[in-house]
DNA sequence: GACAATTATATGTTTAAACATCTATTATCA
DNA sequence: TGATAATAGATGTTTAAACATATAATTGTC
């Protein structure tokens, strides 16, 4: 059984609105997470915005994405996916070229290097996650999944307004 | 019902590991709310690290806390709380003076700049939490927390190595 | 087929995050 | 007591995030 959260921040009082414990939740948990896959990456040189990059143009094969579509793609948006891209460049783990129909349009795809980081990654990734939630069961894991697909749903109300 | 993540993100091919699933809904849930948290804060000229602060030190009370105590109990962990608290001073919304006792401490307090700012966004920020959330029962705002601090439970064997 | 609107990306600039290092003060203990 | 370690905080510097704006290419429309 986990720590309440008003505990682990030392705060004064319990919530008092479920929602807002909800969300704070929710951040904390992401934060600590972050926090130790950033431990993981570290020794390769990687924020994890460059890695979720990497799994992004690995996952795309080697015709690659254009700038736009790495943008949405991303797990945290970023304001400025251009020089994102130009470090990865610079470490010569992506690699980029004008598109000629549309010469807007610049394909970035992932490079033999940057397959063989991900490739000397996948190991300790995956044991890290695996160790990371060993407490909970499987039906957890599933229950927790779908709960946060449900948060990150838009209310039907704001979506309306959205729409204006 | 949500939208499964692989969809959202426009991946290839569902995650093959629970866990790493569970770990980037977990990311992906939280960078959306704090977006969106974040557009609530902005009209404030406060960043959501800024705004953490302040409801610390308005828990705190008027003896306020020093820095090191301020940064242990930040929702994210930050690498550099003086900075942090600099651009909060040049704000007047929080004060600093040394203690006595202990010349080495400096303790920051809320001003009454800083309460009225919070007292002013109380009310939108209750109202986004509620609307936000509006979707999910009690029942299962109680289980996402009571799971979420499963997660973030260190698993036991990282916790020996820790300490060895 | 011109021309405004849209889309895709890049650049300039300000601000903050990240990391290492440094100073001052207090605690520890041989 | 006096050297050393530990703690609290600040500062210097590099790097990246954030925000606005600019440039280039394409699309839609009348």
């Amino acid at each position: 059984m986990g720590t309440p959260l008003h505990v682990e921040l030392k705060s004064a009082k319990p919530f008092d609105l479920l929602e807002e414990e909800t969300h704070l939740s929710i951040v904390r948990t992401a934060a600590v997470l972050e926090h130790a896959m950033a431990q993981v990456l570290k020794p390769y040189g990687l924020t994890s915005t460059q890695y979720n990059v990497l799994r992004i143009l690995r996952g795309a094969g080697p015709a690659g994405l254009c700038r736009n579509e790495i943008g949405v793609r991303l797990l945290r948006q970023v304001p400025d996916v251009t020089r994102l891209l130009d470090r990865l460049t610079a470490m010569r783990v992506i690699g980029r070229q004008r598109t000629d129909t549309d010469r807007r349009l610049v394909r970035t795809h992932i490079t033999p290097k940057g397959m063989a980081v991900l490739a000397e990654l996948d190991a300790p990734v995956r044991a890290f996650h695996r160790s990371r939630l060993e407490n909970l069961s499987r039906q957890k894991l599933h229950q927790l999944v779908e709960t946060l697909s449900d948060v990150r749903e838009q209310p039907a109300e704001a979506k309306r307004e959205r729409e204006k």
